[in-house]
DNA sequence: CACCCAACCAAGCAATTGCTTGGTAATGTA
DNA sequence: TACATTACCAAGCAATTGCTTGGTTGGGTG
């Protein structure tokens, strides 16, 4: 029986490598032969596994979206009331950037600039369906009095948006806070504000 | 009389082109011939007018850099309370993207690998002198009084660093709402929350 | 009129880039 | 033993890159 297994395990391990690079130098500022080096073989050999340096974030990306979506999705279709998915879509989306650091910051990084080529064309997709999440549960929480009234609902999407996905930029995984306390964090400040009661 | 502001005009002119280039597609996916292109001339002219395409990035971030750090020391410098202090630091920052968008947006994306490079050390100094400026205010709130006590003010002082530059995505110079009336939103939301009162 | 100089062109070079080609070593499988 | 497959190497090519060099132009200045 062939083993699949380790074949899987090779090409993951090679992406995974190319994912931290991408994240840490950014998608063109990484060489084929950078990410050659740091798995310890030539950059030609990686054409054994890719199609090319493209296919690879393509690889990544996609992959990456396509779990955060099914979670996202689960949070809609879930019957809580609305302040609740949106403590469950923030802590969500934290647990993410815990899971897939590199994932989440190559699309923060490199996103609007692949969005360009037509290969990418479904971030903008996507990036269209998480704007639909967010405005559903923002909105069924203005509607049923769970925030307050007077907010513009799409500053207050694109505020939260931002500033979910900007936290990684500095949280590293296994660090002193955990993913669950910045989380609650987030969550006291984003509801109850830092002024003082 | 050599007319030297007809020479500082077109260097100028050439710094806001590349600005704009590198605030779109980033500083290493941005060739000198692309902003040669955008300018009208061959790529090997810009060298006339810069000593590197390196150097341009420099001026275009060092400039601001002293620009924007000038005003938060006025901030500081005052004799307003804590909130005050953070309601006129915020504004400034949002006035800035509205003024510099280009600038902030290079300086958002790229400062973290620039800052690799000794040349660009001075990015790494700036971030520290700005989290002073941010902890001390944050940190004058909560004894005060004004800010809650149990606010985590290292992350506090993350989230509103982040959240506030972070707009550059999306915020657009003469779009439908004003840089003020975002700050203003923005203010309501990080002092108050979004929970219903 | 002679000259100056800022701004630019024309041509190209050396380094780096993504990727290709033909082959090899190791580990299985029939 | 013959064959297949996976993972890789060695070498190099064509395109792109930042930058250099020597020369030209055209509006001024003395």
């Amino acid at each position: 029986m062939p083993d699949s297994t380790a074949t899987a395990t090779r090409r993951d391990e090679l992406l995974a490598i190319a994912a931290r690079l991408f994240a840490e130098k950014g998608f063109k500022n990484t060489t084929v032969r950078d990410i050659a080096d740091a798995a310890g073989i030539l950059s030609g050999s990686l054409y054994h596994h890719f199609d090319s340096k493209e296919s690879m974030v393509d690889e990544i990306l996609s992959t990456f979206q396509t779990e955060l979506f099914a979670a996202y999705d689960d949070v809609l279709a879930s019957d809580a009331d609305a302040r609740t998915k949106i403590e469950r879509a923030v802590r969500l989306s934290f647990a993410a950037i815990d899971r897939h650091p590199d994932e989440v910051a190559i699309f923060q990084n490199e996103a609007d600039y692949l969005g360009t080529f037509p290969r990418f064309a479904y971030l903008a997709e996507r990036n269209a369906q998480s704007r639909n999440v967010w405005m559903t549960l923002l909105t069924e929480g203005v509607e049923t009095g769970a925030l307050r009234a007077d907010l513009d609902v799409t500053l207050t999407y694109r505020f939260v948006r931002d500033t979910v996905w900007v936290a990684v930029r500095w949280y590293r995984p296994g660090g002193g806070l955990s993913h669950e306390a910045i989380a609650a964090q987030y969550l006291t400040i984003l509801l109850d504000g830092i002024s003082h009661a």
